[in-house]
DNA sequence: CTACGATGACTCCTCAGACAAGTTGAGGAG
DNA sequence: CTCCTCAACTTGTCTGAGGAGTCATCGTAG
């Protein structure tokens, strides 16, 4: 017995359409047939299209307006964040982590407030004790590489911070409870990145932050 | 006449039952109550139930089976990247861009074939004209920058640059209709940017790419 | 006692029909 | 020409029915 998915017919009417809608059949904006000639043209009952089209508009694909008719409002499904993540490697990652990184700390030298200092002084204080489980100490590391990103004032850049942690925590776990990674120079370079910070040197912050993830990138490899 | 936007049942329910998976109500992986306890939960017929559901698929946070139930795939919706652009500055936009196309510039610098220098050279020469229309003109900018990141050979970088265009691109044609960018130092920017990479000196290449793009910040500030 | 097959309750899936509510464009009144 | 009415068409919602898949329970054979 093979583990075939029997897709339902909702979904495979909503895979017909999308598949109808990339390959131009109606452009932006246009307005589909009504319901019930999709049903008929598909040979599934009204109900059927409705949730294709309901599958379709959760995707924001589609929009329906009542009276009016069903109108594409994009050509195609946006990809999603996670499976592009799931697909590089981490490296490619951490590739890109140190291009946002580096920036936003130099930002952050240039425009950390008072209050941007103090949550960078109390994450990286809570980064120290080295002696938790490798999980809390991967969250502490995390916490204060986000306040850094934070600090810069640039929400696109933060956003896209949040968005990498998915994919860096349960590969920096799995990392380090393999091997350690040395505690000495690694805490000294946080440290040094702060000092940067508030001394408002953006080029040594870039410089610190880019060497640091380097160190990461060369040990792991 | 006030333009309230009367929103369908269905879509109503999908966000009841959202709020709910947000609030925690239903764990990853569980199994929500039967469609028809659901109706008279909510006070809607079945089939409203089903199209909220079906919506809420679509979303990638419910996954039905049949006989089996409605299960919960994901306590929350991914933000859409659009969204996200929407909602930030250009000015956000373009830092993010300095930070990932300096360090793609430093990676082509590095990585670049031979195939991705013939495109280089192809899209710079195709920049070159500057008597066409506007939007032929960014499009052909955008085209070089794209050919930059995507030297560096990292699908991730990329993906990103491809997610910024489309907020990118309908700022810099507004831009450029009000008033023009000095064409000569920009192209010799370019010029230089691509002779970096040729030399595969990276620091260089990332110098160049970053002060290219902090004169537009500048230029248009 | 254990392993296994039948069974029945429960679930989602699909269709059909009916009516409500909203939109749109054509055609008539002024 | 302008505005209003209205009829046709659209999506929205509900109900009922039957089909198909899943899962736990229970009885039986080993």
């Amino acid at each position: 017995m093979q583990d075939v998915r029997r897709y339902p017919l909702a979904s495979q009417a909503a895979d017909v359409l999308l598949d109808r809608i990339r390959a131009g059949r109606w452009s932006l904006g246009e307005k589909l047939p009504g319901e019930t000639t999709l049903a008929t043209e598909l040979g599934v009952g009204r109900s059927t299209v409705r949730e294709a089209v309901r599958e379709l508009a959760g995707k924001g694909v589609l929009s329906s307006r009542q009276g009016a008719g069903v109108f594409v409002t994009a050509l195609d499904v946006a990809e999603d964040w996670n499976d592009v993540l799931a697909r590089v490697s981490v490296v490619a990652v951490l590739e890109a982590r140190i291009a946002l990184e580096s920036e936003s700390a130099a930002l952050a030298a240039r425009r950390r407030t008072a209050a941007d200092l103090r949550v960078l002084r109390r994450t990286l204080a809570a980064r120290a004790p080295a002696r938790r489980s490798t999980e809390a100490h991967v969250d502490a590391d995390l916490a204060f590489h986000r306040a850094v990103v934070a600090a810069a004032h640039n929400e696109l850049l933060s956003e896209l911070f949040d968005g990498f942690v998915p994919r860096v925590r349960p590969a920096m776990v799995g990392l380090l409870t393999e091997r350690s990674l040395p505690a000495g120079p690694d805490h000294a370079a946080h440290e040094d990145l702060l000092a940067a910070i508030v001394a408002g040197d953006a080029d040594r912050a870039a410089t610190v932050s880019r060497t640091h993830l380097d160190d990461l990138v060369e040990w792991l490899s």
